[in-house]
RNA sequence: GCGCCAGUAGCUCAGCUGGAUAGAGCACGGCCCUUCUAAGGCUGCGGUCGAGGGUUCGAAUCCUUCCUGGCGCGCCA
């Protein structure tokens, strides 16, 4: 339709450049807009105002002239010239209608497109190193991330998640020492605790757990407690499947899955990380200074050198970074994106930088990073801090036990990453209107709950049965609800392509918003049978279109409540 | 000090990447309501878009300076 628009709009100013009643040196861009108010029709462009500098004259004139000139068209009601200059658009009603047939066709495939053509995609996100439980912050990348592989994937993308996790680093020495430190029956409280030793409670768990010889069985890592508290590295083997696999049932609870788990070791056994120093010492863009091995990330936009191999003989974490990204990139995938939490915003440009000195074919700004800030948690208007297990933050497994999948899914992904959000756990758990996820699953509710109502008298009912009547749907509420219906697609397409996810949640909550008024407002189990199933048809392209967006958020569409 | 993110109604936040009078929910005021199961519905009040300057026909949106808040500035990850 808009396309179909700013063709005509096209053609016209062609007319008028021919028939020189428009200066031919102008090459403008046409620029056509959904309307924010319906009193501007539904579509609307600024084409005069930014002609009339160019052309030197007045934009209403021009405006005047464009309209004239547009050739007719069956969908267009009427166009008008307003404000200062611009063209409002009105489409006729019955093709304002159309998207509900088109929608009540498509079911549970609309809103989606082929913009991915296919395309390989990697969407990395929580990437939580095995030393504790996942935390409100992985929950929010969890969430984000996951939100962001549907709606990709809605998008045409061959997407793959992928979990990232260091099983070998400083820090699960530091977990092997609390468990080990555990089994031998000391507490944090004791003076010969490890020092940046693990101090939750879930550390005695794991500690018990590997004395009982249980058998851990993870995602990817199965293993047996040895129940020898002095055999550290099979406390290690056995912390990181233990904590791994409690991270593994927050994950399934919260309803979000990856396709591959990859170990930070594995760069190390592949020889990954040596090939990578090699390579960038063969590229010369490194040098030697206090025993350690620097890398001249300054030369690519950083504001200081990075060490990369300590004088001591390790590296440090950046390096196995870059080598696991240029790993992604060998795979193939030629846009990646990267969500984590703001806390780690210093490595984006390290790791582009360690890329660029490796490789000029990989693009300046590859891999793409969604940064998420923080989330505070509050309870009866206070800010939760602690969790008792944990031993510091509130946990995923917290949250979901206190509110509810859904609704913890919802406030996650619900606001922009880029700004920090307060939980509100009374909000979450209340059974209100207030309540934003509840507002939204009951609109869908209530329209099956009609639906259902309509079958049990009359036994079959189908979405067909209104189409032919779609006509009769004439008051502003039925064209405010198909106005809205019409948008799903671009706010999917935007979702994706500005790795936005929030925006559905908007949509859907001004969609149930409309949907409840326009309920509340107008009978729909009414004895003239026509109307009605205009309706009931218009009220299951609601109910579908709100289906399609919570799946993209990973929240359910209840049939009841 | 440097870098990143943010600052929009009393509160929590949107704002379709530069458009027309800045939106929603909560809170507050008023009027309805006992219903197609719905813990409600309608309506009103409320804003110098952190501040100044700039670009533009047109700025919450882009540029710039400052102010405030969060995060990060290790041979930690």
């Amino acid at each position: 339709m808009k396309q179909e628009i700013a063709q005509l709009i096209q053609q016209a100013l062609d007319a008028l450049v021919a028939a020189e009643r428009l200066p031919g040196d102008i090459s403008p861009t046409i620029a056509l807009d959904r309307t924010r108010d319906k009193a501007h029709g539904d579509y609307a462009s600024n084409i005069a105002l930014t002609l009339a500098k160019p052309a030197r004259m007045n934009p209403r004139e021009i405006a005047e002239l464009i309209c004239e000139a547009l050739p007719q068209a069956d969908f267009l009601a009427k166009t008008e010239v307003a404000g200062p200059g611009f063209i409002n658009f009105f489409v006729t009603h019955t093709s304002s209608q159309a998207v509900v047939e088109k929608i009540i066709e498509a079911g549970e495939l609309f809103g989606h497109n082929k913009d991915g053509e296919g395309r390989k995609l990697q969407v990395e996100f929580v990437s939580a190193n095995p030393t504790g439980p996942l935390h409100v912050g992985h929950g929010r990348g969890a969430a984000v991330g996951d939100s962001l592989c549907r709606l990709l994937a809605a998008t045409g993308w061959d997407v793959s998640s992928e979990f990232y996790y260091n099983d070998a680093g400083q820090q699960i020495s530091n977990l092997a020492l609390s468990v080990q430190a555990r089994c031998k029956g000391l507490g944090p409280e004791d003076e010969s605790w490890p020092e940046d030793g693990y101090k939750g409670d879930y550390i005695g768990e794991v500690a018990s757990s590997y004395l009982a010889g249980d058998r851990i069985d993870a995602q990817d890592q199965h293993v047996s407690g040895a129940a020898d508290p002095d055999d550290l590295d099979a406390i290690r083997q056995f912390a990181v499947a233990y904590l791994r696999r409690e991270q593994d049932l927050d994950l399934k609870a919260f309803d979000v899955h990856f396709d591959i788990y990859f170990l930070e070791s594995s760069l190390y056994n592949s020889g990954e990380v040596d090939s990578t120093v090699a390579a960038l010492i063969a590229g010369g863009h490194t040098y030697e200074q206090d025993g350690a091995l620097w890398l001249r990330t300054t030369d690519f936009g950083d504001d200081k050198d990075r060490v990369m191999r300590k004088s001591e003989g390790g590296y440090t974490y950046f390096l196995p970074d870059v080598a696991y990204h240029l790993n992604k990139w060998n795979r193939g995938f030629g846009r990646v994106i990267n969500e984590q939490g703001a806390d780690h915003h210093s490595t984006v440009t390290r790791v582009r930088a360690g890329l660029q000195a490796l490789n000029k074919a990989i693009p300046e700004g590859w891999p793409d990073y969604v940064l998420h800030q923080m989330v505070t948690v509050m309870r009866n208007g206070e800010e939760v801090k602690l969790s008792k297990r944990a031993g510091s933050y509130v946990t995923l497994h917290d949250l979901i036990d206190e509110v509810g999948r859904d609704a913890t899914r919802y406030f996650l992904v619900a606001r922009a990453p880029s700004s920090q959000i307060t939980f509100d756990i009374d909000l979450a758990l209340s059974q209100s209107n207030d309540n934003p996820v509840y507002y939204i699953q009951y609109a869908h509710a209530r329209v099956c709950s009609m639906l259902r109502k309509v079958r049990d008298e009359q036994g079959e009912w189908s979405a067909q049965t209104g189409i032919a009547h779609l006509g009769l749907l004439t008051e502003e509420a039925e064209k405010t609800l198909m106005r809205r219906l019409d948008r799903f697609p671009e706010v999917v397409a935007n979702a994706a392509r500005q790795s936005e996810p929030h925006t559905i949640a908007t949509y859907l909550r001004e969609l149930s918003g409309e949907f409840h008024t326009y309920y509340n407002a107008h009978k729909m189990l009414i004895e003239d049978t026509s109307l009605r199933d205009a309706r009931l048809t218009l009220s299951e392209a609601v109910r579908q279109v709100i289906a399609n967006g919570l799946t993209l958020l990973g929240v359910s569409a209840p049939e009841s409540m």
